[in-house]
DNA sequence: AACATTCATGATGTCAACAAATAGTCGAAG
DNA sequence: CTTCGACTATTTGTTGACATCATGAATGTT
């Protein structure tokens, strides 16, 4: 820490936000199912608000892209198929490389120093082996990397997409087991030295090798492992 | 029209849907000025409808970033700085390169027509001399252009700027006056020429030219025009 | 006179009840 | 037995009223 006392916004937040961090964390740690019809009510009780709080939470998670709405009809948790996967993996590149390009010019120490933070928790996390935490640590170091470029709708964009980006990543963490194992922790600190050495020709082309090794295993292992729900009935 | 009957979705909108087109208009053609404060129950007596609508709508243009919301505060028209010029310019950029060499590589002949009656919208409002329209067109060429390349998560990301870089080009549109009477045609048909070919690389090109165009001259528009509001009290 | 405190005002946040619409069920006709 | 249609039940969309908070004016103090 170098300056003095960071003025922390101290944000009131209201139930809304609240809530949708509840329904978010409840999708993430599987406690909904995919695809599972959100009740309103049914949350209101459970969570003893009204409905006014859940339904602005919806729409919030509606935008976040982790649920979908239909008119009369509710809201659903998303399942996302192998075209939304690339979708992910196509936009999530085009927003890093510019992320990253922007945090080479712009990033100050403070940032570099969150980024090495965040490449020291997930090493940390490595021995304990949990992927559930390791995949959220992973992501947790790309928001400090999209912070670094300082760009307010880069972050919003990056925003909308980042709870797709983490549920496809928990959904398909058997499929990325061993990647995980041998390459996160190396990448990572790779990513950390190119940005710390402003080469923003080297840093586009680290975090496209580090995109593809995350997502071309997870796209191929779409036509393994990819059970269509039909057949589980009855 | 090629095909037969496109079955239009005819969804039901509520009226959450109509008071946010109504606000966005509002903001859109002055009826609001910029930096205003938007007062729920005024806006709900207004529109004769009830406050839970409206809020549902400010969070939706909150979330295409042409308002702020604080908590117990209300919602707020943004203003948007010579900061937020550059961030909207360099974004854009990025997403509508990676729009057009989608588009090249995927556009069919429907999206080609659209991209082409665009262009045509374009030509024929030219003679009218209205800014106004002429901004809305043009920003309505993109729209095309952003659904050629058939990316869902784009299109949201395209989603939640476009109402900012309308507001942007309609609130300096003095300043592109007379980009606009130049270049504006040549470059969108240009765009179209190189979309058809599918020509990636001259995609690319053609886009950052149009794009510097469109913001270099904006830019520097503030070091002239933007003045500062302190100076206007009393 | 300048400043701090109190309190009234008006806004937003939240709630519970009402209206509208969908989906599943039951029944009758072919 | 199948199919079409109306009906009922459940859920969402909307509303008006209540609770909470921020703002600024009025008042008392130094």
């Amino acid at each position: 820490m170098s300056g003095g006392l960071e003025i922390q916004p101290a944000r009131r937040r209201g139930l809304t936000d609240e809530v949708a961090e509840n329904i978010r964390q409840a999708i993430f740690d599987g406690s909904l199912e995919l695809g599972e019809r959100l009740n309103e009510v049914d949350i209101a009780d459970r969570l003893q608000v009204s409905r006014g709080p859940v339904r602005e939470a919806l729409v919030q998670l509606k935008q976040e892209g982790i649920v979908t709405m239909e008119w009369h009809r509710g809201a659903f948790i998303v399942q996302l198929s192998a075209d939304d996967f690339r979708e992910l993996a196509g936009l999530r590149t085009v927003l890093e490389v510019f992320a990253i390009r922007q945090a080479a010019a712009a990033a100050t120490q403070a940032d570099l120093n969150n980024l090495a933070a965040a490449v020291k928790a997930l090493s940390k996390a490595f021995v304990d082996q949990n992927d559930y935490v390791l995949i959220q640590l992973d992501v947790e170091f790309h928001d400090a990397l999209y912070r670094s470029a300082h760009h307010e709708r880069l972050w919003n964009a990056w925003s909308s997409i980042r709870s797709q980006v983490l549920l496809s990543l928990l959904t398909k963490r058997h499929a990325s087991n061993e990647y995980y194992r041998d390459l996160v922790i190396a990448e990572h600190e790779e990513l950390l030295r190119v940005i710390s050495s402003r080469d923003a020709r080297a840093c586009e082309k680290a975090i496209r090798v580090h995109l593809s090794d995350t997502y071309d295993r997870l796209v191929s292992s779409f036509d393994s492992v990819d059970v269509p729900p039909t057949s589980a009935e009855h």
